[in-house]
DNA sequence: AATGGCTTCAACCGCAACCCT
DNA sequence: TAGGGTTGCGGTTGAAGCCAT
């Protein structure tokens, strides 16, 4: 008999997670930074196992995490990171900052493997729809081909750090918050009070948003959450804790570990990192990417 | 309206890698 | 350096929602 899983342990909860929950965990991370998640159930009072709280907090509550539909871009992004890197999803997350590897799995294997399947073309209709993923490879195969393109991997850091495109941990939460009180009647008469307003908002809002940019405004406001919560500077505290120590900040500053170590292993693929890297510096991937320096 | 099959995705499990003493 | 503890990763599961009948 190997060791029982931690999870097995007599009081642990299991299932999914309540607001509550989550307010208390985000609280908890708030003040202490992310890490040492061995200690989280037993400070916070939470029945739940470290693992299970690691696993909320970095798929669901940490900040810079985008949900809702993935764009087309995205699309041929994984299709093509899988088809060179396979499943591995966690590498393939490094360069979709903004989704987690649970995200990107679940999007595969209910979505993307289907396409596939039924469309074994599909890889090259993504290469031939999408000119910025085209341009991707055919550059990556030719900086490979170039065996060329060294340089500082610290621009990559530029490029995603305050990027106010990503959207907070207040703003996960509120979205809980949002769906929590519309059990009550009364706190639903709210919500659809604030709906209008934001709706009659959204009229003005810009032609060229997208629908993504407009589900992000579908939330309560951050001052309105934080006075309820009574949390400060809740969407980045925790955040900038981590962002000197820490293995959490995930597709950002362990980027360089990984990078090194993916050097190491893959030789052919670390050239596309390295262009990644390189082109960063030059705004070129900004533009792949569909982001814009200006808004971040 | 009821129900049964299908789809989606949050969460769990187990293993491997890493870290610390 | 070995061994135990912790964290990260990828595969899998199951509850909830959706949809066709």
């Amino acid at each position: 008999m190997g060791r029982p899983p931690c999870c097995e342990k007599v009081g642990i909860k299991k299932g999914p997670w309540t607001p509550e929950e989550d307010i208390i965990l985000v609280s908890y991370i708030q003040e202490h930074g992310p890490g040492n998640w061995r200690s989280v159930p037993t400070n916070t009072g939470l029945l739940r196992c470290s693992k299970s709280c690691r696993l909320r907090w970095t798929n669901y509550l940490r900040p810079g995490i985008k949900r809702g539909n993935f764009t087309p871009h995205e699309e041929g992004m994984i299709i093509h990171l899988q088809a060179m890197l396979g499943n591995r999803w966690a590498a393939i997350a490094s360069y979709l900052p903004q989704r987690t590897d649970n995200d990107i799995k679940n999007y595969w294997n209910t979505h993307l493997k289907k396409q596939i399947k039924k469309f074994p073309t599909a890889l090259d209709s993504h290469i031939t729809s999408d000119s910025s993923s085209c341009q991707f490879i055919s550059k990556s195969y030719s900086t490979i081909r170039n065996n060329s393109g060294i340089s500082s991997h610290s621009s990559v850091l530029k490029l995603n750090q305050g990027c106010s495109t990503y959207a907070s941990s207040t703003e996960n939460i509120s979205r809980l918050l949002e769906g929590w009180m519309r059990t009550s009647p009364k706190a639903a008469l709210k919500t659809a009070q604030e709906k209008q307003l934001r709706s009659i908002e959204n009229n003005n809002i810009q032609s060229t948003q997208t629908k993504a940019e407009q589900e992000s405004c579908d939330i309560i406001s951050h001052e309105e959450l934080e006075s309820l919560l009574s949390f400060e500077n809740l969407s980045s505290v925790a955040w900038d804790k981590s962002s000197s120590n820490s293995s959490l900040h995930g597709s950002q500053s362990t980027l360089t570990d990984e990078t090194k170590m993916k050097s190491e292993n893959n030789p052919p693929f670390s050239f596309l990192e390295k262009w990644l890297l390189d082109e960063a510096t030059n705004g070129q991937v900004e533009e792949l990417m569909g982001l814009s320096v200006d808004s971040c």
